[in-house]
DNA sequence: AATGAATGAGCGTTCATTCAT
DNA sequence: CATGAATGAACGCTCATTCAT
């Protein structure tokens, strides 16, 4: 008898602490492809393979998921980034081009990659959550960019541009990337057609641009 | 009496003429603000200072008014563009510059600019809008800056890029400029805080980037 | 201009006068073929060829529509049978049988034979004109059967039966052959082959039913 | 503890399978007292003493409760008489008389006996009801009668009547019958005031007009 | 007299949320 | 813990009615 529950406990325990993250990557899911007012909590239930009654034993409203959707994909993101600034050596063009790559090897595949669509659409509905993701995602990911190009401009590789406003024009390429892989692309109706010549090509003319050889 | 005839009986017609317009308007400004299914048509008719039941005398259904909108939208931007391609000679820098330039003086400070973010958040919902999208903006968008960075090229201004990706890397920054604007801006939630400053730095960059002087 | 208007002044009038016929007639044939509460008043303008505000020039809602398609529809048929009734000389046979045969003679065609299946299906909505239909209508038409039933009974043709019920039983195959004319027989769902036949029958049946010969 | 489990247990079983019939017998109710257009989801569902959602847990739309209503309707009565048929042994005069007789008896007082009227309403505007109905009641209730009259004319009992066309002659007054009291008899504007008169008269002259007893 | 654009109350339908089991 | 039947507020859409022209 205690053989029996010490081998079915941990079984329904693991289920029980893995539920909320399933229950939160089926909404992600959903969230992404149709929008947060599309998605119908049954559908979320049924993705996830449970009741619709079980997603309110874990959260509190429909909101009270989109919110831990915004929370849980945020945190794998930042901490990769900072550990790759941190342990860095050598010059910031490097560096710069591995942040970027790093990037889309990490979320391109997942649905990840699709919060950015998510938390544009959505911004203006959960104000509060726009700002919960602009200062522990926008925010910090600013400043990681924005000390590699000041490292940069410090070792004279980069020419002396506005730095914050320069963080954005190179954010943007990769994170108009993501959107597209979220939104027209499924469709069939083109956009992006292949991500890794589009990475390429942005670092190519970013290096170009900021360099200062002339 | 014939000259309260003439002002009097057209107010009517003029204004039967007006009316999809307006409500286009009205609409757009709600489905950007809001995104497609959180917009109410109440909501939508309040705007346009008119009852629900008027919306139905133009448009056929919620999908359908929101096709109107996209249609209506994208007729103004294209044409002025591809008007300055034809009128432009000399460098290819300049013109492209301008191209980036004008395109925010037209459509900066309008609802206008909520399309790219309202097609996203709805392009998989709406495959045959997304498809008409892309076929009518997006494709001319890209053969218009196509033509630019090939006379570039073809004049040595611009170094021998690949130009079907360049045109999606150098059109990026400016729709993300479009997307915050609409999305995080509005909540206070920072974003960008000076546009012109952004597109400045994003010529700078990308002349530099794409320059063969080294 | 007096020719004119002697010409064109009777045009306008004998239009106005036919007007309030011509809508009852087109609403008729829409109650009939899909109820009221299932009708819509544009569909009735429409198929009256005006607009649908002309409408209430004549009639002050739908509900007086109704009734005024009510009214219209049930002079015709009393008049004719009265006269039958007060011409007659002879056998009550002859006289039953051309009463059956004449009231399918004079309505069969038309939509007027659709008023008792629009009448049964409508009483319950409008007591009052339920009331007056029964007044007007059915009570008449009792009275009429009723002088010819004890006419047969007195000149011995007819056994004694109950007059007053069976006056119901004789009316009803009439009743049940216009119904079935504007409900299953329109949707080629079988129904009435051969009303002539159905007629025949009954009167046989009929006759056969109530003569005393035996 | 197991005989309260064994009695609550099924207590929410036992409420699921019988909803659909609850909820198709109010409905059924109210399309016959008001027709299909003029009743309102929200009344069905209070008259069934639930909330107007739960009607769409078990119909898709207000037409699927439509036709369950007329399924559901049409049982009870085909069965029975087709088994009179069956047992039947003797003259085919008590038969005739006995199945239109028992008929009333069964569905007389219910709202079941408003299905004609409501069929005959609305068969034009679900075609495909009313073939089902066409093909499972009226079609079998022809054969039955018809097998009732060519017994009674090969036995010698009845006329050599044209039976299809008598079986419809035959059938009416019953149909009337059923409609009068869904129609005008609850508006006390008259109609028929004892139903088991009329069927008796309806039988006296029906026997009397098939005998060959001349 | 006639029009048809405009209205808004009302209905069918959906779906986030609750709760008895 | 988990379920899924039940709820009811809210939304898209319709259509009888009104009224400026």
């Amino acid at each position: 008898m205690n053989q029996q529950t010490n081998s079915a406990a941990p079984t329904r325990q693991r289920r029980k602490e893995a539920r909320p993250a399933e229950l939160t990557a089926a909404a992600l899911e959903l969230f992404v492809e149709r929008g947060f007012a599309a998605t119908k909590l049954d559908d979320v239930a049924a993705r996830a393979g449970v009741s619709k009654g079980t997603l309110y034993l874990y959260f509190a409203s429909k909101e009270e998921l989109f919110k831990a959707v915004i929370q849980q994909g945020i945190l794998p993101v930042l901490e990769e980034g900072e550990a790759m600034l941190a342990q860095h050596q050598g010059d910031a063009s490097t560096l710069l081009s591995g942040l970027l790559l790093r990037w889309w090897e990490l979320l391109g595949g997942t649905s990840l990659s699709g919060i950015p669509k998510l938390m544009i659409a959505e911004a203006g509905n959960f104000p509060e959550v726009a700002r919960y993701y602009h200062d522990n995602v926008i925010q910090r990911a600013h400043e990681l960019f924005g000390q590699v190009l000041r490292k940069g401009i410090a070792r004279k590789e980069f020419r002396k541009v506005d730095v914050e406003t320069a963080i954005d024009v190179i954010i943007a390429p990769q994170l108009m990337m993501a959107i597209w892989q979220h939104s027209m692309t499924p469709c069939s109706c083109g956009g992006m057609k292949d991500p890794a010549a589009f990475i390429r090509t942005h670092i190519d003319l970013l290096l170009n641009g900021l360099s200062t050889k002339e």
